[in-house]
DNA sequence: CATGGGATTGACT
DNA sequence: GTCAATCCCATGC
């Protein structure tokens, strides 16, 4: 399996969004498929980008193909892989994975009776499934602890269900989201009826 | 220096 | 459905 190279994340945010679902994330002996992403790009409020470069955004204005690890709610650690040209502050969240390898070490994180769907379906949940602190923030993608690793090429192509972002309160009219459609492993259902969707 | 607000989750009514 | 936990850091005085 090889790792997406440092190009891949060199485009424009919301691409490499929409190109993420289906990818294969892996750190140490555990790994899932990607289902659900969001884009953040400096432009819009409800990027940590937004206020420019900053202690925090240090990592999000860096180089792309790295990883951005910070705490949410003082309590949990979210992944983003950090894109566009070095200095264009723009980051991809990954929001929820299909379990794929190491499910026994996920339940022995996230607890012995949890369900498979459950292990993974959200942007804190996966990380302590996966074991991605903050110390990992700043991280090679490419060569570094946490992989991403391009769909292997027996797996079908994924339809995409488009549609705004989870749990921000600024820029929420924007379609930003992107979700594996009728995956059992996103971090929420999708609002009944929606039919805004595309071809992968 | 004090304050307020989260890119969430899990427990509880 | 509601709500607390918990802490870094951006902002404003």
């Amino acid at each position: 399996m090889t790792a997406l190279d440092r190009a891949f994340y060199d485009r424009p945010v919301l691409a490499v969004a929409r190109d993420l679902v289906g990818c294969v994330v892996r750190h140490g002996a555990t790994a899932g498929v990607i289902v659900e992403t969001e884009a953040y790009h400096h432009s819009e409020p409800a990027s940590h980008a937004y206020v420019g470069l900053t202690p925090r955004t240090v990592t999000l204005y860096g180089p792309p193909g790295v990883a951005y690890v910070y705490r949410s709610y003082g309590i949990h650690a979210l992944l983003n892989a950090v894109c566009e040209p070095e200095g264009e502050g723009a980051a991809v969240l990954i929001r929820a994975l299909e379990p794929l390898d190491g499910i026994a070490q996920m339940r022995v994180r996230r607890g012995a009776h949890m369900r498979l769907e459950d292990l993974c379906s959200g942007p804190g949940k996966l990380t302590q499934a996966l074991a991605v602190g903050l110390e990992l923030n700043g991280t090679s993608l490419v060569d570094g602890p946490i992989r991403f690793e391009a769909p292997v090429a027996a797996r079908p192509e994924v339809e995409l269900a488009v549609g705004p972002r989870i749990g921000i309160t600024k820029a929420v009219e924007l379609p930003w989201r992107f979700c594996a459609a009728g995956s059992r492993h996103v971090s929420r259902p999708w609002p009944p009826g929606h039919r805004d969707t595309l071809a992968a």
